[in-house]
DNA sequence: CAGGCAAGCGGAGAGCTCTCCGCTTGCCAG
DNA sequence: CTGGCAAGCGGAGAGCTCTCCGCTTGCCTG
């Protein structure tokens, strides 16, 4: 059931394809047509090959995702507080960084963030940790919350046009966070 | 500075036959070409009235708007917490309702949300709330996160893919209220 | 009640995403 | 080694959003 070589040959040249326009080219150029070009395969294998855009650039993402988890094995051994807190914090710098493409993935197709990957990585994460700060609340639901203050569209949005610093962000999230911490302490 | 006559009846009738086609075709039957027929203009005049799809889809949305005031106003008198309450719930309805058609609005923009004239409304009204239930807080930042709870693709992806009942969003909403509300009770 | 011009109009067309289908190719069974 | 066929391939084309620009029209000024 495994991809057959050419097929697996054709998704690499994709993938570094892309790399190589969004380098040269910016994030705008990075259409179904150059890649398709740039890879020098057809339109069509790309589209066989990622279903849409907004995948492609996902597992461009995906790609890059190590680093940041790796920063997040470095805070192991800290209390859930500080876990999460290192999380958001972190999430936030990454979003930074790949504003451009996330918005490009986000134009193009919304509802495939939910489905990525990345998405399903770090909202299992993000729940086990608000989990084990208060077992009391819907940890999945505010997962998901917390990731939506991920969402390209606000955080640009934000960043922006309203000319908002990266801090404001941050500290918007650790009140957040201590809000949600003190919904065990005293069950009123 | 106002809209000349013949601008104005456009308008109207672009509006009109937007809404006719919603009825009789679904919202997947709503594009520019679809609209214009119905409304008896040129595509260009469309987008000459509305800059683009998301933009005609938000001004269809605001005519339905004054039925959620109104009922917001019938709280007016309740405290802080009630009348927040009331807010999340209230929207989470009309989210309910008006899936469809938000998600096409999502699909074709998803930044001209944050400009849109419902949107902008809607966190005016959240952060003063918010801004009354706790001073301490920046209200402004986290009414921008109580609205992505929100987000059509997010809603439909907990709706529809995960199956979770409108409830479980309702309580979900209403724990981050409590927590919230709890931020300024003790300051830690 | 002209005459001038800013504003509006329509639709051809550029540029995109994604589908479809006739042809080609890797892979496994014999 | 060979034959058969599932899987993959390429690119034409459907269908969409939005732009551009030559023509038309409402409205104000004298």
């Amino acid at each position: 059931m495994t991809e057959r070589a050419d097929a697996a040959r054709n998704r690499r040249r994709i993938l570094d394809a892309a790399v190589r326009v969004l380098r040269t080219q910016g994030a705008s150029a990075l259409t179904a047509d150059t890649v398709a070009k740039e890879a020098g395969v057809g339109v069509g294998t790309v589209y066989r090959r990622f279903e849409n855009r907004a995948r492609l650039v996902y597992e461009l993402i995906e790609e890059n995702e190590t680093r940041f988890q790796e920063e997040l094995a470095g805070h192991a051994s800290e209390p859930p507080r500080e876990r999460l807190r290192a999380f958001l914090h972190g999430m936030a710098d990454l979003l930074e960084e790949q504003r451009a493409l996330l918005l490009i993935a986000e134009a193009s197709a919304p509802a495939a963030r939910y489905l990525s990957r990345p998405y399903r990585t770090h909202h299992e994460q993000l729940t086990s940790l608000v989990a084990e700060l208060t077992p009391t609340v819907d940890a999945a639901y505010l997962a998901d919350l917390l990731l939506m203050a991920y969402t390209p569209g606000l955080f640009d949005h934000q960043r922006g046009e309203r000319d908002w610093p990266l801090e404001r962000i941050k500290s918007g999230l650790d009140t957040l966070v201590d809000g949600i911490a003190r919904t065990t302490e005293r069950p009123s």
